[in-house]
RNA sequence: GCCACCUUAGCUCAGUUGGUUAGAGCAUCUGUUUUGUAAACAGAGGGUCGUCGGUUCGAAUCCGACAGGUGGCUCCA
């Protein structure tokens, strides 16, 4: 069986999926019912409101329908009659879709997203006794239908328009095989076990309290270190190609981003921020550019002193709706490891080299597959900055990714207004994609502060600006990595890198282990001692289930010779048999691999 | 913000059709035990069943509002 039969499928299964409805709800009005990713959803306006508990006796009545193994019957009708025949059947929004398509050269933008305009004719599908109107790409008979199962249901506004009125959306999965529908909804069930949420919780790295605020997360010393430690790899990278830190406060005055175009463009996510002492009325930072520009233009600049580069983690704001928060994911407190460059025209294509090569090896380090998405501009006018400008740096942009070896694709039309951009795309352990990093080439924001530097020849010149950062969002980068290593943090990332257990309570044991706490700590290791009294068992349970990298059993023998044979955690062992070896012998290595950030450990 | 669902001990969850003092496991604390690589034993403490209001002789259970959470609201016949 080819795609297009997969797709024909689910194609049909929304049709019936109507049709089920029709049966059970009675008089309802339809809205679409597209393929989408892995299955199908159709709209749905009718008077009571479908709860999940509703699928089931959904999902067997479109059983019903298929076991019929009725034919799919396509009937091509003019726009008039199709249009009498919907008004007469009391569909309001197949009217609205269908005068739509015939509508010729229509201006209005609703009418150019459908598409194909100026049709003459349109097809409707019937199955039994339900009737459609519907573009195709149907099975002949239902039986052809493989696997399929409905999933949930949801609220949708018509058309995607929050003014228009809200449906009931119906979601299924659908595939050839009830093995590839179990296989899914098995990965469903392991991505549910990664829920970064719920591991976030049982390895103790960050809380949401009810008096602090949805979407504002606190770290726990644990989910401390982990931010900590990717934040400062991900500055490490780009210190080496001459990225120097700043510091910028979380409060600024609303004129800042009355100049830079953002007050107009992200007004209503910014957080407003009364002073009670002045009439200031200030907002706090959605992000960090406006003020890099600042520090650029405290003192004039010449050709020779560019690039400059701005390296800034911190902290912005941003007013989600409230329904978008959730987890890590969406926050209203977002860290990005922010950078700008301030550069000529002529030097993006080595400064995107040296951006891209960090990029590479951060997502390298933290074992995530890249691939990047090119977005240049299109023929509209929307652009800002001169053509020119723009063909030079799409050029620099593809030779800087070529020159790194990236898998890239290029997309026309999906630049910002104020410059071409790259999105790194990383692949986690179960297949899923995330955007995370970004490079963003900026024409507008030097032009609106009226950024400049002295060029060789004494003219005053702009200079261009490279937004980058490496994990995007710390906190979202955090809720993509959680759930790609399930928890099982590499060593130079794990929160608590060594356990020490003691056999037994004993004064020579306990100190014993104490010494070996204070010679890590020394190196710079994580280190916690379980001097609990419980079974070693037990203990090791405990260190198990906290994903602890190393586990040191502490008890005569060891006190005796002063070795150890670590117990690893299974992930990072890539020899079968595991030595012997001094203690001090150890805890160097331990030490060397987080220096090294290697992925599996050498014991 | 909108739609659907959810909220019982620190955590994970039971709790029949509304019917007396709301249960379990883990965790915590106290004893006993001094333990050798994924859970020793015993006992104790811990809940105004998310909050507020309503219906009822009686509410964890039914209704409403609010708060918080989960899945969606981008896929265009």
């Amino acid at each position: 069986m080819s795609q297009d039969d997969l797709q024909n499928q689910r194609h049909s299964l929304a049709h019936i999926l109507a049709h089920a409805v029709q049966d059970i709800y009675g008089n309802v009005k339809f809205g679409v019912g597209p393929v989408i990713e892995n299955g199908f959803y159709y709209d749905f306006d009718l008077e009571q409101s479908i709860s999940e508990e509703d699928l089931e006796k959904i999902e067997n009545r479109m059983k019903e329908i298929i076991d019929q193994d009725l034919s799919f019957e396509r009937e091509d009708l003019m726009v008039e009659t199709a249009l009498d025949k919907v008004r007469k059947s009391g569909q309001p929004y197949k009217e609205e879709l269908i005068s739509d398509l015939a509508q010729k050269g229509s201006t209005s933008p609703e009418a150019s997203e459908i598409g194909n305009q100026g049709a003459e004719t349109v097809s409707f599908y019937k199955v039994g006794e339900f009737d459609d109107l519907c573009r195709g790409g149907h099975v002949e008979k239902t039986k052809q239908i493989g696997a399929f199962k409905l999933m949930r249901v949801s609220g949708a506004y018509w058309r995607g328009k929050e003014t228009n009125p809200q449906m009931q959306r119906i979601y299924g999965i659908a595939f050839q095989t009830p093995k590839e529908l179990r296989q899914h909804l098995d990965m469903l069930e392991e991505a549910k076990k990664r829920d970064h949420r719920k591991l976030g919780k049982e390895l103790d790295l960050f809380v949401l309290s009810d008096l602090v605020g949805s979407g504002m997360p606190m770290f726990t010393p644990r989910g401390t270190v982990l931010r900590e430690e990717l934040e400062k790899y991900s500055n490490e990278l780009r210190k080496e190609y001459g990225f120097e830190k700043v510091w910028t406060p979380h409060m600024t005055k609303k004129d800042l981003y009355e100049t830079s175009g953002h007050w107009a463009k992200f007004g209503d996510e910014l957080f407003l921020v009364k002073s009670q002492e002045t009439s200031d009325e200030l907002v706090l930072k959605p992000m960090n550019c406006p003020h890099h520009t600042q520090i650029y233009a405290s003192s004039p600049r010449s050709y020779r002193d560019l690039p400059i580069r701005y390296l800034d983690t911190t902290t912005v704001y941003r007013d989600e709706k409230t329904g978008e928060l959730g987890g890590l994911s969406r926050v209203r407190s977002i860290t990005q490891d922010d950078s700008h460059v301030f550069c000529r025209s002529e030097q993006i294509e080595s400064e995107m080299d040296n951006l891209l090569h960090a990029a590479r090896d951060m997502y390298a380090t933290v074992s995530m597959k890249l691939r990047v998405r090119l977005s240049y501009r299109d023929n509209t006018d929307v652009y800002l900055g001169s053509a020119e400008l723009w063909q030079s740096a799409q050029e620099q942009l593809k030779n800087a990714v070529i020159a790194n070896k990236l898998e890239f694709f290029e997309v026309e039309g999906e630049a910002a207004f104020y410059g071409p951009k790259i999105d790194f795309m990383a692949t986690d352990a179960i297949g899923r994609e995330h955007q995370l990093a970004t490079v963003q080439l900026d024409f507008v924001q030097p032009d609106r502060f009226g950024l400049a530097y002295t060029a060789e020849d004494g003219t005053e010149k702009q200079p261009v600006m490279i937004h980058n950062a490496l994990l995007g969002s710390t906190e979202r980068f955090l809720s993509v990595y959680i759930e790609h290593t399930a928890g099982k943090f590499p060593i130079w990332l794990a929160p608590e890198q060594v356990r020490i257990i003691t056999v037994n309570q004993e004064y020579e044991t306990t100190e014993f282990a104490r010494s070996i706490e204070v010679k890590a700590r020394e190196l710079g290791i994580r280190v916690q001692v379980d001097n609990d009294n419980e079974s070693v068992g037990k203990k090791i349970r405990n260190a198990e289930l906290m994903k602890v990298p190393y586990t040191l059993v502490i008890g005569e023998k060891e006190i005796s010779n002063g070795r150890v044979v670590p117990r690893i955690r299974k992930d990072l062992v890539v020899l079968s048999a595991h030595p012997e070896l001094a203690i001090e012998d150890f805890l160097k290595t331990v030490a060397n691999e987080t220096k090294m950030r290697v992925q599996k450990t050498s014991l």
